[in-house]
RNA sequence: GCCUCUCUAGCUCAAUGGUAGAGCAGUGGACUUUUAAUCCAUUGGUUCAGGGUUCGAGCCCCUGGGGAGGCACCA
């Protein structure tokens, strides 16, 4: 991190400030001329991409009489002589510029050969192969579309500094492919997730980032404060109880993806601003939801790297066969040996959780220890897709009661890659239920559990007007781009990770 | 928050406690079909910061900082 913040004070030297000071030397000169190193537009004829479509085919040391004009950054340059070869980079792919001295002439030509590696340019020319074969404009004008004052990472190693890459992303995306290969896919991922929806009947919702209190998960939230109401609001840690308002409105479809805000660690799997999509859907239940799962998934994967199939682990899932459904108590008592429940006697299931080294609190009940025993013992190896069923009541304050087991609720958590990709359950609909479920929640909070909830008085009075029979589902987008992706990082999928602030 | 590892030129990386180096990029030169072009020459360093040990520290020790991985946290 040791940047010059002084300008650089000449050319002497050959280290950044001079590289710098020698490259803003090229642009005063430019201006000197009467030239303009950073013009306000430029109309190109084809994107790099479309010229290899349109011509890729042209046998080795072909000429032809095609015009174009493109543009795009220098990232390559090869002087010999009287002739340059630069490689041209836009978003759709490279393309090489063929320039002869006897083309251009030698004033132009010489202008030419002082440009430096990252500088966008313009040309026009004709396309052509070169005797190698390799597709070329050969180039008849050239302009300088933006000038590059600082030099760019090294063109074959790229950067591989993670401090780097994701401080500097921009740099990381210049050189980087796989950079760029990643941000993509999440990007199908989430355009298949709209399209998806918006067929199914879903209209697309804007609930608020700044909540009066945090509820719908159990995070610890940001706190911020606004300053003309002169009150302490929180950074949303979920959308839920807003888009289940919605659904009371009758709204009946509704999602939204949306960043949410859980003020805890960052990791590969965790960074304290992500994405979720949550969709409610009236007249559904849990099953329904476990469907749109699966079909949103598999839709999103295919859109994403063109097939139902997903490599995890070495391993190639094919996503359109049914995932498998299990519940979290037989998971949970494969594991432990022997059949439990949650409302086995809590001493029992302690010294169980005990054998499994789970940290526990004097607060749990049955419920709790069961989902800590399940986590500790089965999550990991879920791997293949797999929805993970009937959570205990205790832990889901806001899912419906299995309609068989009153412990239980009709609840589902996909694994994948023995991460936690998605949660939905039957919605909780029942004004007096929910108020007693919030009531635990708050005096759990109360008793020093930060991250569990409180009492939403205006949810409850939504409820009151009557919420018709809802299934709801929540999709962690950064999670599920990095599943796909084949990345092992969050951070791969979230553009600007969250990073201890630069010291300059 | 804890543990381990890591930080050397713009980038990628070397360097038994003994003169800080290479490739790329840059600069000067040669070259009209290159492909990470090649060839010749060459500039560039507060070795993350500050202390300490030592005749001598990039290297060993301490403190601090950035990052990574793991743990904890994250229903």
């Amino acid at each position: 991190m040791s940047e010059p913040t002084t300008e650089p004070d000449g050319t002497s030297g050959s280290g950044l400030a001079a590289e710098r000071a020698r490259r803003q030397g090229e642009v005063d000169d430019l201006r000197a001329s009467g030239g303009q190193p950073y013009p306000y537009r430029f109309d190109r004829t084809h994107t790099l991409g479309e010229v290899r479509d349109r011509w890729g085919q042209l046998e080795p040391g072909t000429e032809t009489d095609d015009a174009a004009t493109i543009a795009g950054r220098v990232v390559l340059k090869r002087d010999s002589g009287k002739l340059i070869f630069a490689t041209l980079r836009d978003r759709t792919g490279e393309l090489q510029l063929f320039i002869s001295k006897a083309v251009v002439g030698d004033d132009a030509f010489d202008t030419i050969k002082r440009l430096d590696l990252g500088d966008w340019v313009g040309a026009s020319g004709t396309v052509m192969t070169t005797r190698k074969g390799e597709l070329s404009l050969k180039v008849s004008e050239l302009m300088l579309l933006a000038k590059s004052i600082r030099p760019l990472p090294d063109k074959w190693h790229g950067l591989t500094d993670q401090d780097t890459r994701f401080r500097q992303r921009y740099a990381d995306l210049i050189v980087n492919d796989e950079a760029r290969r990643a941000i993509e896919i999440r990007h199908a991922v989430v355009a298949s997730f709209r399209r998806t929806l918006d067929d199914a009947g879903f209209t697309e919702v804007e609930t608020p980032v700044l909540h009066a209190e945090a509820g719908g998960a159990h995070a610890r939230p940001f706190v911020t404060h606004h300053n003309t109401l002169d009150v302490d609001l929180y950074l949303r840690i979920a959308l839920e109880l807003h888009l289940k308002r919605l659904i009371v409105g009758g709204m009946e479809r509704v999602y939204e993806m949306g960043r949410i805000f859980r003020n805890e660690g960052i990791s590969t799997r965790h960074n304290p601003e992500f994405t979720m999509m949550e969709l409610y859907q009236a007249f559904a239940d849990w099953t329904d939801i476990m469907d749109i799962t699966e079909r949103l998934i598999t839709e999103a994967n295919v859109a994403a790297i063109g097939s139902t199939e997903l490599t995890l682990r070495g391993e190639t899932v094919d996503l359109s066969e049914p995932w498998p459904r299990s519940s979290m108590i037989d998971l949970a008592s494969a594991a432990a040996g022997r059949q439990i429940h949650p409302s086995d006697p809590v001493d029992d299931l302690r010294s169980l959780a005990a054998e499994f080294d789970v940290r526990v609190e004097p607060a749990w009940g049955g419920g709790r220890l069961v989902a800590e025993i399940f986590e500790a013992t089965s999550e990991a190896g879920l791997v293949r897709p797999t929805f993970v069923t009937g959570h205990p009541t205790e832990i889901s304050p806001l899912a419906r009661v299995d309609r068989n087991d009153p412990w239980l609720t009709e609840r589902f958590e996909l694994y994948i890659d023995g991460r936690e990709i998605a949660n939905g359950y039957s919605e909780l609909n029942d004004p007096v239920e929910q108020r007693a479920r919030f009531v635990e929640e708050q005096a759990a909070k109360e008793a020093g559990d930060a991250e569990r909830g409180t009492v939403d008085e205006d949810y409850l009075r939504a409820l009151e007007y009557g919420m018709p029979p809802t299934g709801g589902l929540g999709i962690g987008i950064d999670r599920l781009a990095a599943t796909i992706a084949g990345v092992d990082t969050l951070k791969e999928v979230i553009l600007f990770p969250t990073l201890r602030p630069e010291v300059w």
